[in-house]
DNA sequence: ACTTGCCTTCCATTGGACGGAAGGAACACC
DNA sequence: GGTGTTCCTTCCGTCCAATGGAAGGCAAGT
């Protein structure tokens, strides 16, 4: 077992996460599960590099370098830029919060957001990971995914309001028609308050790639307006993906 | 001298920038100075941990998960969120590719940039550096910057075009309008056929926390239009800053 | 069949990581 | 002002894990 050196340093990094931004050195330490003294050392170097910096209170984030650098990953390289004119559109047709999703595993991992100054109660934020089950973007991942993930999404369908489904069989009922309809809804199933209609994105070979979806207050009236918004969209980003380079 | 072990594995992680986000083994061995075994070593780690992945074709790239670690830095958690709206609005209201940029030691780092379908020939992506003395931006945050970072530039004024501002008499004068016009200009510095104009971002203090800037094709008619755009946005943004949890 | 360029594994050596302990600095409480 | 607490930093002898040369295995190219 016993840690190699190199896999400290990244658990010392392992230890942020969206909650715990800001650390200070013993409870980076006391997180990481590293003697004080090592925990120092290692970190030293980290922010010598630039890897981690130094808030005046004393607290340590995540540095610049690393900002950039996961800016490298192939995650977004092409796709969100290939796709942020398409948003902004998007947005500016129906004001609604727009997402960019990809499948991460059997998540939902969100890869760009677009919010106006007021919006729905939303729990996204880029780089965050969502269950598949309970948002738009996620059941139109899931309806698209290979046998296995599905399997293991609906063997463990959690609830997050009233409103989630939980009974595999009315899920794989809705991603049927997810797939025969070209897009998929929710209804206060990730949070109170908030609906969601959501489409594929298809690459040059008509696979899915990602998923496309807006957030709004209310779907009743409006969902005819916001699907065909959102088809025009992905129609644009795939264009896109099948002219351009996007590694 | 001799780089401590995590510093070995960090340098393979720097190994990669805009121009190389996929490399082989070798590639990597060389470009961080370190023999095939060892790096091989190293990289196996860094993939198991997350922060490399492999390609199919064998070329390793950033993982996702230093994508979402970076996205827990401080350069943007806030300050990206709180502007992103108006970032929107100042699109909506030019159709010009706006900018938002931080300063990075003596760089300007673009944090956020929003580009319409086509546009001006822009050499900038969000995570890159790019000189302060031939960008808007750059000559905003530049003009507010501390005098040593301001004396560091001047003595270095790289030619990036026939345009570009070398003589650092000159670039002084401009820097010193900057600061009591409250706005910057630029005329093809960076880039043939692109022009800018960039105003600060102020925080709650006062103090300049970003630089905002507009691209264009051409600034002559249009300048006290953009301007007047511009500054309508960082207010906004410094109204948000100021009332908000931005860290 | 030979060469060249990749990647992977092995293992004896040794130099640098390790972390307990002690020293400091800042704050709070009585 | 003494005493306790919680943080950060530095030191240094021990010892173990990182090191990297060497060798082997593919795959492509000539």
């Amino acid at each position: 077992m016993s840690a190699s050196v190199t896999s400290r340093a990244l658990d010392l990094l392992g230890a942020f996460d969206a909650d715990h931004r800001a650390l200070t050195l013993s409870t980076l330490a006391r997180r990481a599960g590293l003697p004080l003294a090592t925990a120092h050392r290692l970190v030293g170097e980290l922010q010598r590099w630039g890897a981690l910096a130094r808030l005046e209170s004393g607290e340590y984030v995540i540095g610049r370098r690393l900002w950039d650098l996961g800016l490298l990953a192939p995650v977004q390289a092409g796709l969100r830029q290939a796709a942020s004119p398409f948003l902004h559109d998007l947005y500016g047709a129906t004001l609604a919060t727009v997402h960019l999703a990809v499948r991460d595993g059997c998540e939902v991992l969100y890869i760009d957001r677009l919010a106006g100054h007021v919006s729905v109660p939303v729990v996204s934020k880029v780089g965050s990971r969502l269950p598949m089950h309970a948002t738009g973007v996620g059941k139109v991942l899931l309806a698209h995914a290979p046998e296995p993930v599905r399997a293991e999404v609906l063997g463990k369908l959690t609830r997050v309001t009233p409103y989630t489904i939980t009974q595999p069989a009315r899920l794989l009922d809705q991603l049927r028609r997810v797939r025969a309809e070209g897009f998929a809804t929710t209804g206060e199933e990730m949070s109170l308050g908030a609906c969601s209609v959501a489409v594929p994105v298809r690459g040059p070979a008509g696979e899915v790639v990602a998923a496309l979806g807006l957030v709004v207050p209310d779907l009743r009236r409006e969902r005819a307006r916001l699907v065909a918004a959102l088809q025009v969209a992905t129609q644009g980003i795939s264009r896109v993906l099948a002219s351009g380079q996007w590694n």
